[in-house]
RNA sequence: GGCGCCGUGCCCGAGUGGCUAAGGGAAAGGUCUGCAAAACCUUUAUUCGUGGGUUCGAUUCCCACCGGCGCCUCCA
């Protein structure tokens, strides 16, 4: 296994990653509230979350990726109202189409775990960090207590005396310290509610993906990944109650993991500043390879400034990578194949690795596929070096092998399946209009090159040929 | 106010204490070609926000300043 380099923002440093247990990563990612349909920003760390998964497969580890729906809380109330529908109709809803999104962008889907599904596993844990004293019940409600825990702060780098200084949270008398958060909140009249030791109520935001991460993972698991806008508060009151109810035994999460913010003129996208492109909608305008390619032209922890100028440029550079891979792929179609020779390829190939071995940085890998394709439409226009097939279907397949095996991003454009067919009849519409041609009729040839057009097929002359491919 | 991140060519964007500062987009010129498209080659940063410092040597480390952003409240 190559050694793999990663960000852990817990000691904010790059460290060479080393699972729990050798060959098993387990990882968590905290997933949204699902209450509206997902923008762009949301995409960002599922696509940043698919590659790191697809990644450590490739270096042969067997990954355990587990992401939670938070389907009960306030915003989950409100829109079951404004809908007039239950809370579990709004986040069985909003959750589908999620879900939905992600495939169409070519992620596989964690395993998908609800809050609602485990109340028992967030009481528990609840009740045994109010035995051991780092939780105080108020009037039906559980707060846990921040001086308890000394080490609070130790993710985001703050103390809580520098919190108090610019204090803005609003004070509740009923806490102990401005800085307590909620585990457990008494139910309001008509709120759904669970039972629990301390009355009808429901969970808080955070203690959630403690309880739920501890519960599939365990204790000390691997990879805990999420926003950069959750490092605080919610990242660092998870390690709090976590390591508060492992008796500060074990570490909650041996990495820290987070992708940066997806931006729109200059502000971060988000619902409260209604800076928001849904992913419903830009999907009608590319398709989702591009915008798969667009998330990763960037390393995953620097802001995305989200733009249609950058989509467009990216549709063209993998419009780029396409056109190389369809050439190629039609030359060795009509040697009728070959078997691959991998050492023209093999400085890319480990020049990707690299890359993608230092913190999954995608924007340099990219560059690493751009010299395979220089490299392939170099031998496709040099006769003498196209002689050598075997050399261009080593190319080949490192090209396929990084764009759609590790990044996820599809070489055949959406459209009708290639069927062997297509191939034999688009083999003699190409012989016949050589003909035409060879015989100086170049309006019909001409017509027959814009009719395909037309119809998405792009034939291309050259020494070698004529080639076609669907663009 | 506190904590933190960033500022690289026309645009986007990697990167490193010293080797030609990746790659993409765009533009211009050339090659190929019946034309078109694609492709290939060349050109666009003696320079990496500004000013100091450390060093034999800094774009890369330290300090200050200017500019932008994130978090400190729900947030992916």
């Amino acid at each position: 296994m190559a050694e793999l380099i990663l960000y852990n923002t817990l000691t904010r440093s790059e460290e060479p990653f080393q699972p729990r247990e050798p060959g098993k990563v387990t990882i968590y990612a905290c997933g949204l509230t699902p209450q509206a349909p997902a923008h762009v920003g949301h995409m960002r760390g599922v696509v940043v979350m698919d590659i790191v998964q697809r990644w450590l497969e490739q270096l042969g580890y067997a990954v355990h990726f587990v992401q939670n729906f938070t389907d009960i809380d306030d915003k989950i109330i409100r829109r079951a109202q404004e809908e007039h529908t239950s809370t579990a109709a709004v986040a069985e809803k909003y959750s589908r189409m999620y879900i939905e999104d992600a495939h169409a962008l070519g992620v596989r889907l964690p395993h998908f775990v609800k809050v609602t599904e485990n109340m028992d596993a967030i009481i528990e844990m609840v009740q045994r960090l109010v035995e051991d004293g780092y939780a105080y019940v108020v009037d039906g409600d559980v707060y846990f207590e921040v001086n308890k825990f000394p080490e609070y702060g130790k993710l985001s780098g703050r103390s809580v005396e520098e919190m108090q200084a610019g204090a803005r949270i609003e004070v509740d008398e009923r806490k102990r310290n401005p800085e307590d958060f909620a585990l457990w909140k008494a139910a309001k009249p008509g709120e759904p509610a669970w039972d629990s030791p301390w009355g009808k109520g429901r969970p808080g935001w955070h203690i959630e993906c403690s309880a739920l991460s501890l519960k599939y993972l365990g204790a000390a698991f691997d990879i805990h990944a999420g926003g950069m806008d959750l490092i605080f508060p919610h990242h660092e009151n998870e390690i709090a109650q976590s390591e508060a109810y492992l008796h500060c035994e074990q570490p909650f999460a041996r990495y820290w993991l987070h992708w940066g913010p997806v931006r729109l003129r200059q502000e971060k996208m988000s619902k409260s500043t209604g800076l928001v492109v849904p992913i419903r909608e830009l999907r009608q305008q590319y398709e989702p390879a591009v915008i798969r390619y667009f998330l990763l032209t960037v390393h995953y922890r620097t802001p995305l400034e989200f733009s249609y100028e950058r989509l467009e440029e990216s549709k063209a550079a993998l419009e780029r990578i396409r056109t190389a891979y369809q050439r190629a792929q039609a030359f060795l179609r009509e040697r009728g194949g070959a078997t691959a020779d991998a050492t023209v390829a093999e400085p890319y190939l480990q020049q990707f690795r690299e890359a993608m071995n230092h913190d999954f940085n995608t924007a340099q890998a990219l560059a690493a596929v751009f010299e395979v394709v220089r490299e392939l439409n170099t031998h496709l226009n040099t006769p003498e070096l196209a002689d050598a097939p075997a050399r261009l279907a080593g190319l080949l397949n490192a090209l396929q092998w990084m764009m759609e095996t590790v990044l996820g991003v599809a070489l055949q454009p959406d459209a009708p399946a290639q069927s062997e067919t297509l191939n034999q009849l688009m083999h003699c519409v190409i012989a016949w209009r050589q003909e035409l041609r060879t015989r100086k009729l170049y309006d019909l040839a001409d017509r027959i090159r814009d009719d395909l057009k037309a119809m998405g097929i792009v034939l291309e002359d050259s020494p070698q040929g004529t080639t076609w491919r669907i663009g």
